[in-house]
Order: C-alpha cells, then structure tokens, then sequence
DNA sequence: AGTTTTTCTTGACGAAGCGTCATTTATTGA
DNA sequence: TCAATAAATGACGCTTCGTCAAGAAAAACT
C-alpha cells in the first residue's frame, strides 16, 4: 500500500466507495435489483469505470461475498484464540458462526447464492479462486483446533474418520441449517427468543452439535463439562460487542 | 385427469414437454444460459404459449426444480417403507439422498439455486408454496421415523432435543455437505472411488451421521449392529437400480 | 514549461433477453 | 352455419448488459 501511486491509492480506495454502493443496494431491494447502471449512479462513477472493477454484476456480488468471508474469518480467528479447551474452542468457533449469520442475515444469504451455479459462471476466474481460499482458510482455522484436540489428547479419531471430515461436517451442518433457516425466513421470527430450547432450531442445532462431539468422544464430554458456562464466557469474553 | 377436456389433457401434456425441453436445455448448457425464447424454438410453440405455464424462466427452473423434489419423495417413501429396524429406515433415508444427489448433480444444484435468494422473487408464489410443501413432506418422512423410533423405544430423545430437531439437523447436514461439495465439484472426481474411507467425503458423511445416531443413544448403536451389511441389504432391495 | 506518451474515464451504442398484448387462429355451442 | 369464446402467436417496447472509440487526465520526458 505504501509503495503505490497517488492515482493507485485512489484506485483501492474507489474498490471500496463502489463495494459500499454496492452492498447499500443489496441491503435495501436484494441482489435481483442491482445492476450496474444504479452502482454508477449511485457512486457518481461512469458504467466504465465500475466495469474496470468488476467484470459483471455477478462479479460484484461475488466480491461483495468475499468481503462477508474475510469478515467470517476474523471472527473465526478470535474464536480460536479463546484460553480454554480444545472443544471450547470448536465451540466458540460455533458461537462465531451463528452470531455472525444471525447479525449478517443478507450477507449469509448473497453468499449462499453466490456459491450456486446460477451465479458462479459470471464470476472472473479469479475472483472464484479467492472465494475458495477464503473458504479454505475458514475451513483450516477449525480443523486446526481438531488437530490441537487430537495432539492434546482430547480427542481420539474413531475409526474412519479424519480432521478434516469432521471440519466438512460441521461446516455442511452448520451452513445447512443456516441455509434452510434463513430461506424459509425461520430466523427473524420473534417468537422464537420464547420458544423452549427444543423448539429453537439455533438452540436445536448447538445442542445436536455438542452431541455429536461426544459421538465422537472429544473430552471433555458434555456430561463431565458445563458448556452453558463456556458460552457465557465466550460471548463475555471474545464476543462482548454482540450481547 | 378423466374428466378434463380433450383441450385441457392437451395442455397437461404440454406443460410436461416444455418442462422437458428445459430440463434439457439447462443439463446441457447451465440454468444461466436457458431462456424462453430457447426453450419456446426447442419446444416448436411461441413464447407466448411457454408464458402461458410459467410466468418467467426463474419460474420454469422452480417448476423444474419440484419435479426433482417430487423424485427425491419417491425415493424417500421407498427408503421409509424398508422391513428393518427404525434406525435402519433412517439410515434407507439416508442412502436414498446420497443416491439421489450423486445420480441427479445438476438438478440438486439447480434446486439449491431456486432455494436462494437470487432466483425466487421471480418465482411466482403458488409455484413457492408448492416448493415449500414438498419440502416439508421430505423432512415429513423423516420425522415420522424419528417418531417411530421413539414409539418403539429404540430411541429417547435427549434433554433439548426433539424429532423434529433431529429431522433438521440431518437435512442441514447432508443439504450443506452435498451443496459444498458440488460447488467445489469434489464429487465428479474419478480418484474418490479408490480413497480410503476416511477421505472419502460421501463415505465420511455416512460415518458421521452413525456416530451422531451413536451420540442420541438411537438403538442398535453402531457398536451392536453392522449398519455395513444394513446398507448393501437397503441398495440391493430397496434400490437395485442404482447398483 | 511545453510536449509527448501513456493511462484512465466516459457515456453512447448494439446486442440480447424479457414479458406483453393486439391480432390471428382454433374451438365451442346455438 | 355462424357467432361467441378461448387459445396461440410473434412483433414490439423496454430494460439491462457489456463494449469501445473518443476525449480527458496524469505521467514521463526534454
């Protein structure tokens, strides 16, 4: 950054302006709406110059959900960082990501979407490329605290498993869910806040998870292990900004 | 169906041919690439006739995406109907999607499309509520086994927990699985049959979910029974086709 | 400072797809 | 047989897309 021309800083900072433009745009009438021409608009830019940034609107929408994931991956690495067990850690890494769907509702979905085959052939090359690095390093924070679990000796792979199964597992359970919850707009229910724990399916999906965690024998279990208490801690702690 | 007009049966008819047309042109070239006018050449009637059934393409595509749906039902109510134990009917289930996906990629992948926020404010909201139907009747089949699992004393059901909280988390897990494994097309890769089994993601999907079965104390636990020998049993009856 | 070269910016433009609707064609019923 | 009703058609207007030649600004050179 520091080595750039005037003109160049100008440039990063315009990706920015635009990226901006762009996500108020999603925010107020959804991805459908956008198109290239209100960008300009909006950002008092020319269509060309936007174009110079984004090679399609798809492209935008991508670098939009590129933005959402490096946003994941902070969090996911302060997650990570918590002082505690190793299955505390995991879980603060699950608290992370559903705090970070449930504040980001729209961003979850536009990168839900952009994932999908309708979009992703619109997308430049390598942008595709950064989006699966970003996945991958969100994917390597949490198979890394398996590793440490295995190295600590908390957890013993069972037979046919490996680090990084369980990490797809995980990451396909959660962003299933969140997926199904947020298409059939289950999370922006109020009644929900009231609903007992079996009825809450974010409730529901953190008690399952910790469920298979002792399926899969990561100590300490949750019979030997307050993790109610953890979640407090780890919201107090490294999320306080949410509560 | 007997007592529509000559006329009307025509148009049924017709309705199943430009949805075969579609689905045609879209295995073909990608739901991007598919428009009307394509489909309205391809089929030999105007675009006014295609306008006629589906109010837009995205509509089309959902109308596609529920004959899918209406497949994956079928191999539902065939896996849920296997003579075995609860947990085997579960564990049918199970195969019947992994089955489904691997057979049917492309229409998985258009219907995680049509689920997203891109595409469904251009599907028309009857067509939505169809989609919304079929999908509860999937997760339906699952919940009753659940039930039965619990009527029969196989299963009881953990504090926080319930069936249909159990139904949800299995689906997010294999929808999301399969959806992150299809954007990154880890499942046309020749290499996976002669992985082992651990790093086989499909064959690690399948762990998985027995150790989470194993985790709600679901009787026989994967200790006492061969769900090994259950699953060549389920393809062999169940599923000969496919083998 | 003036001039050339390069780089950046612009918006008008052609192409493509969308969805509509007035017109034409077919079917029904008297 | 002939009106009345229903269905089918494709030309049309409109929107958005992505490009590119021409002009403006910045950088490099003298």
């Amino acid at each position: 950054m520091a080595n750039l021309t005037r003109k160049q800083r100008e440039i990063v900072a315009r990706e920015e302006l635009l990226l901006s433009v762009g996500r108020e745009l999603v925010q107020k009438e959804g991805p459908r709406e956008l198109t290239m021409d209100k960008v300009a608009a909006a950002s008092e830019y020319s269509k060309g110059t936007v174009y110079h940034h984004f090679s399609s609107k798809e492209d935008l929408l991508a670098a939009l959900a590129c933005q959402t994931m490096e946003g994941r991956i902070r969090m996911f690495e302060r997650a990570s960082a918590f002082a505690g067990t190793s299955r505390e850690r995991l879980t603060a890494i699950g608290i992370a990501e559903e705090l970070f769907v449930l504040s980001n509702e729209a961003d979850f979905r536009l990168q839900m979407s952009i994932m999908q085959e309708y979009l992703r052939p619109a997308v430049k090359p390598e942008r595709l490329n950064q989006i699966e690095m970003l996945e991958m390093r969100c994917m390597g924070i949490t198979t890394g605290i398996v590793r440490d679990a295995i190295a600590q000796q908390d957890l013993v792979l069972p037979p046919n498993t490996s680090a990084e199964g369980l990490t797809m597992l995980l990451w396909g359970a959660y962003t299933g869910t969140f997926n199904m919850l947020t298409c059939n707009r289950m999370l922006d229910c109020p009644v929900l806040d009231t609903l007992p724990s079996d009825l809450d399916p974010v409730a529901n999906l953190r008690v399952n998870i910790q469920l298979l965690l002792d399926g899969y024998g990561w100590a300490p279990l949750s019979s030997d292990w307050d993790y109610q208490t953890s979640r407090k801690m780890i919201l107090a702690e490294i999320f306080p900004e949410y509560t």
